[in-house]
DNA sequence: TGTACATCAGTGAACGCGCGTTCACTGATGTAC
DNA sequence: TGTACATCAGTGAACGCGCGTTCACTGATGTAC
């Protein structure tokens, strides 16, 4: 293995380290010497790769907010009818929660705290959910001839219902998982009524 | 003045020392003998009231969470229509987090972050907002003969469309503000028109 | 293919710093008589 | 009202600890010829 080969895989080590160390204890409260050691290189090691701590949570933002995406849109993709897409959305959403709850802290609990750089990625982050949904719920509202004025307004007022109230899932044990998915479901129906959007009947819990 | 008079001014000064120190760094980023320091103490002088930061921490979130809950109640009761009050609300809402900005971070910034205790506080404090809102909500459709059966979801994702979307006044010019706050009430609209109430002609921004 | 030199990822000692916590203390306030 | 003792809010020295950062270094990998 050549030296760059190498040097990434340190890299690597270093990012899964913080991910993994962001599970215990929030990022906020990671030091430098401790995701080295974690990582298995000296502390002076970690200069190699980034100039500071804040600058490896940016790289970990990315990636969270990147593969969160994938799997919702991947989700969404499987139904081209509304019921079923948002709760295929929320329940993939809750998975990603409830299996990487510490990625899912970063993504989150960091929104207000944290250097400047570090709220600024996350706020992008959240925006591209909310364009993501956005376009998506209007290609739909044309195909359907219905209005599209409220649709932005509803993309944000979803997210911020998802990510907000999601969060619990974080408090609650499994089996009350399912009733905070159907929680949320109701609530994000409620927007999109009030948006015009005709729902297929709504599903009993 | 007595001794039990000094003493509770010395614990004053402590819980404003570390409400003030907040507004720069955030809760997480305290230390006991920043706090101690600034409030003209030492740091050994603090174990005479608490046992430790976290424990101050808990009556932060009590006092911040009660005051916003006082002005928001305060302001919807000028108001016995819909349309008046969800605004008079969001407004009330957003002049707390501008003007306090440290203090409405405490109580949202912190809700993932810090100890189970804290956490537990503080998903209390919003659950009272919900509820609050919820019996509102309820008075109001139950005077009108309207169904009540979508309100405490409603209250819920109102809530969370407040504290997330709210959240952005703290990172925003003040000449945004207006801007963001109708963007708030357009949300909040959604919702309440899903949940079958019929709002006053929508105002425009 | 072999040699000589350059690069640079990771090392390990050392630094100064602020932290939380302990401890024995001081001296003003409070209480009993 | 005056005296003798108890209380206890706040002091200040001391501790050990983990932190971020610097520095000169080592030795394996890479490159030029």
């Amino acid at each position: 293995m050549g030296r760059p080969e190498q040097k990434e895989q340190t890299r690597r080590r270093l990012i899964d380290a913080a991910l993994a160390l962001s599970a215990a204890q929030g990022f906020g409260a990671l030091s430098l010497r401790e995701i080295a050691r974690e990582s298995g290189i000296t502390a002076t090691g970690f200069y190699r790769h980034f100039r500071d701590l804040d600058e490896l949570g940016l790289v970990l933002v990315d990636e969270v907010a990147l593969t969160l995406r994938q799997l919702i849109r991947e989700a969404r993709s499987r139904f081209r009818e509304q019921g079923g897409r948002t709760r295929a959305s929320v329940e993939a959403f809750m998975d990603y929660a409830h299996q990487k709850p510490h990625l899912f802290r970063l993504l989150l609990g960091e929104r207000l705290g944290g250097s400047t750089a570090f709220r600024t990625a996350l706020r992008k982050e959240i925006d591209r959910f909310v364009a993501e949904l956005s376009d998506d719920l209007e290609a739909q509202a044309r195909a359907a001839k219905q209005p599209t004025a409220d649709i932005p307004f509803a993309a944000e007022a979803i997210v911020a219902i998802v990510f907000s109230v999601g969060a619990e899932v974080l408090e609650l044990p499994r089996h009350r998982h399912q009733g905070l998915a159907d929680r949320i479901i109701k609530e994000v129906h409620l927007v999109l009524k009030g948006a015009g959007f005709p729902l297929a009947r709504a599903r009993k819990r």
